[in-house]
DNA sequence: ATCCTACGATGGACAGAGTCCAAGTCAAGA
DNA sequence: TCTTGACTTGGACTCTGTCCATCGTAGGAT
């Protein structure tokens, strides 16, 4: 079954039905959901699970590198559970909607020495905005 | 004096003694104050000013299109006054702080026609992250 | 220079997102 | 099956931001 789960499971991670649920919740393509909405999915299946539980599994998942955290608008984070091919967002301005997308190149050939002020970058974030099909 | 005020004035922004200690806070270069640090400094000159009537300035100073709100974080919102010029910004992992960024090329070309989906897009924003020169 | 009034400021309540903690529960190894 | 350290719980708390009724004032009108 999922790929996540059988991860987690061979990294050691203590399996808990809480733990399982969030996974299970997150596992999957183009999912982008926030903390909450994990919750509210999570809760479906085990109705006791709590905030606290999800927003420890979430903080777990994302310290195991199996999940990114994005901040698409300032307001709640999303959970990206595509953490292994390198992506960025494409994030519609009025509802909200994120996809993933592939550009060419490489964003951090784009900054010239002279422009890195003696920081050690370890990587670029490209977010496009816009509006999607439904919202034009 | 400062171009923003001088702006602000003539686009006929009703100028009161609160927000011009809010423009006069955020006039400048390599500002990205969270809102909460321009109430601090505000209140440095003007003891008593609100907090509502910071966020209240700063949201209109963003629809005059005069600063730009950059989440960085996920955490406060930071304004940054630079918002004729179009850049990007380069952040420090473990300190926050934030530079303004010049790279080269354009984000948007670098997202074909079959990775938009539909979008009409609008702007791309790239964040470089990475450790500054004091926390490495 | 003074008056008017619509627009702005105030602060306190409220909301959304997230963190923390003490006490209870349970996964998994012995 | 037992044991124990790790996990879960829910409620209190923090931080960031918004809302609103009331009060104050900038700046045009006189």
């Amino acid at each position: 079954m999922s790929d996540l789960l059988e991860r987690l499971r061979e990294r050691g991670w203590r399996m808990t039905s809480q733990r399982r649920v969030v996974a299970e919740v997150l596992d999957g393509d183009h999912v982008h959901l926030t903390a909450d909405e994990v919750h509210a999915r999570a809760a479906q299946r085990l109705p006791e699970i709590s905030r606290a539980t999800v927003y420890n599994a979430l903080g777990e998942l994302v310290s195991l590198g199996e999940v990114k955290e994005v901040s698409t608008d300032g307001r709640a984070k999303r959970y990206d559970p595509n953490a292994h091919r390198p992506h960025q967002h494409l994030v519609c301005s009025a509802c909200g909607t994120v996809r993933d997308v592939h550009p060419t190149g490489n964003p951090l050939a784009d900054l010239p020495p002279d422009q890195r002020f003696g920081f050690t970058i370890s990587e670029a974030e490209v977010t496009y905005r816009g509006l999607c099909p439904s919202c034009v």
